[in-house]
DNA sequence: ATAAATACATAAATTTCTTATGTATATCTG
DNA sequence: CAGATATACATAAGAAATTTATGTATTTAT
């Protein structure tokens, strides 16, 4: 686990860069996906995931239908396509940031496991 | 300049790292310094740098020297040994963070002016 | 002379996240 | 089968970090 400031301001990007690869999520599925992904370095807290989601959708980046599995319900999100376009501004933002903090903290490329 | 959702938690990290280069810096310095490595893409506020460098004093992350220039002052900050190990943390822990970013986000690689 | 730059500082307000709490169903484990 | 853990949502209080605004004062450029 990253200490908690380095992941702020990320939630957004990472949230939109997933549903605009996987068609649509529900939340708790975002938080094991990220989980997953990232070897539990970065763990999503339902406290900030679901009110981003609400604004998210609040702001029409994201639509929504719920669907009853079981007896349980599934809060399905959606990118529409503004949110598309802004999935693709905030990752090209942050790739762009990294190349900036790169040269600024002086560090080496590594070439890992990708 | 980059939205200040995603400098937010770097700030540190940077003062450090800085510091851990130059020996002794001052506040406007760092500001300038950093405006002018990132070709204004990230400008520190005020606001946000003093108050940080107040607490990293407190901590005895940093230490400082006042000096009088022609009628004005200017405090210099230096890193103590353990701040020194706390920027080699920070930076590493950025490092870190970034490829775990690029893997999450599917970023390719860029061999750019570097 | 006036504006802009240099150089510090702090305080109120805002944003964003953490921590805590709440509800409820489903599944695993001994 | 009882209790713990996992699934699945939600919100609210508090904390943390930053922005914005304001203040003081000297120096340099126009």
């Amino acid at each position: 686990m990253y200490s908690s400031e380095l992941i702020k301001g990320t939630l957004k990007t990472i949230i939109l860069k997933l549903l605009s690869e996987e068609k649509r999520m529900y939340g708790y599925e975002i938080t094991q996906k990220v989980k997953e992904l990232t070897g539990g370095k970065i763990q999503l807290t339902e406290g900030a995931l679901y009110p981003t989601l609400h604004a998210l959708e609040a702001q029409g980046i994201l639509t929504t239908e719920v669907v009853n599995v079981g007896n349980r319900l599934r809060k399905y999100y959606t990118v529409t396509s503004s949110g598309k376009l802004m999935a693709d501004e905030k990752v090209n933002e942050f790739s762009d940031f990294m190349n900036t903090m790169i040269f600024l903290l002086d560090l080496k490329p590594k070439m890992g496991k990708a």
